[in-house]
DNA sequence: TAAAAGATATTGAATTTTCAACAAAAGGAG
DNA sequence: CTCCTTTTGTTGAAAATTCAATATCTTTTA
């Protein structure tokens, strides 16, 4: 746990939280950490949701794979981010999603009613807390709002093109790493592996853009 | 003000709020009432997110309306339901949508700032509400999670029918009435507009469903 | 270093969507 | 009731996506 601190000394869940005081925390909080394997699924969907998580290290997906196996990845998440904050919050009977690792992975498991609910004692830290997760559930929203707005767009072109500038804005430059690989890539823009691998050697004919693998490059 | 006040009794962001309180609550929020006719735009993309509101009659739509006038629709909300308030809480600068009436609307703006932010007295309604508040942007995930699940499907047929059957389960009957009309609901698909007229005529050809205008019923 | 495995790119055919234009139906105003 | 407006449905052509099969390039591992 110790080698963690640094990672969840970051983490937004706890800010305004003294480290003392994180320390205390976290044992009230009863956090129990894990590791899986790359590949490895950590919540199934139709799970209760009853889990925060915090990646450690590695990295996690929510992922959706319908009815004849067309896999769709909602969000991305890396260290020091939470995954499954907003179902446990909503305290969902059966989650919409499974969330796998994408990474060789360790993440920190904390029971949501333990966060959630006000308690009689240590109630400063705990208003503090729900002020911090009201502001990453946000945060959450703003990011599937995100990922509404790129693929509500009609062509593989624009998704991409909306995708990749919105990647280029939050690194502030031409040229940054993205966290998936093309079939995720496509998994994530909700499109057609082939299509897509098609539109960026078009964009590269264009000199739209360079890539080599997940790293690009906007011209 | 007093006219609303059962529609503002029902308000989740006010669970376990005494009534009493309530109306406390309201002037020290400093609540402002405000009309709007169908189609005007209560904020617009762009604005700083300063305000959470909350519909009181009539219906308001978060919509993004793209480069070549395509728009989308990505929500929309009834009273007693909140909008803005993701975006608030996450002190956006910038709106990635506008939110617009969808009918003849009034509404209830109170400044994010006030709820969201714990002052000095009055803590104990604060952190009531600001755990409402936490719960409610968590299920507004839900709803966006809902979206996305229905929109990344690849055909108009799957979108249509996603929706539909979701919509018959939370109406917990097979005929339902959907708060859209034909372009509205392809607006929220993310597909054509005639493209889903075809659509539903071939399933009412093939004894899917049955419909006539808002109203469906699956078979 | 070579072979194997995995990821990415390419291609053409089939399917589906979009687009535009128009027809039909429903609702509202006078 | 009739006219007018709005909404919904229909159609065919063009464009884009998906699908499947194969080729090429990278990385891993033996």
């Amino acid at each position: 746990m110790k080698n963690y601190f640094s990672i969840l000394h970051n983490c937004s869940l706890f800010n305004r939280i003294e480290d003392k005081e994180l320390c205390e925390m976290l044992g009230c909080f009863s956090a129990k950490e894990y590791s899986y394997k790359k590949g490895e699924t950590i919540f199934a969907e139709g799970n209760k949701a009853k889990y925060i998580g915090i990646v450690l290290k590695g990295s996690v997906q929510a992922v959706r794979v319908d009815y004849y196996g067309n896999r769709s990845i909602v969000t991305n998440i890396e260290p020091p981010q939470l995954f499954g904050e907003a179902f446990a919050c909503a305290e969902l009977k059966s989650l919409p999603v499974d969330v796998v690792a994408a990474d060789d992975t360790e993440i920190l498991l904390i029971d949501a009613q333990l966060i959630a609910h006000p308690c009689k004692n240590a109630c400063h830290f705990h208003c503090q807390t729900i002020s911090n997760l009201l502001s990453i559930v946000a945060k959450k929203n703003l990011v599937l709002n995100q990922k509404i707005e790129i693929t509500s767009k009609r062509t593989t072109r624009e998704k991409l093109m909306a995708y990749l500038l919105l990647q280029a804005k939050e690194a502030k430059s031409r040229t940054f790493t993205i966290p998936y690989d093309r079939q995720e890539l496509a998994d994530y823009l909700e499109v057609d592996r082939s299509g897509l691998s098609a539109e960026i050697s078009k964009l590269r004919k264009e000199k739209v853009l360079e890539c080599r693998r997940g790293t690009f490059t906007l011209l």
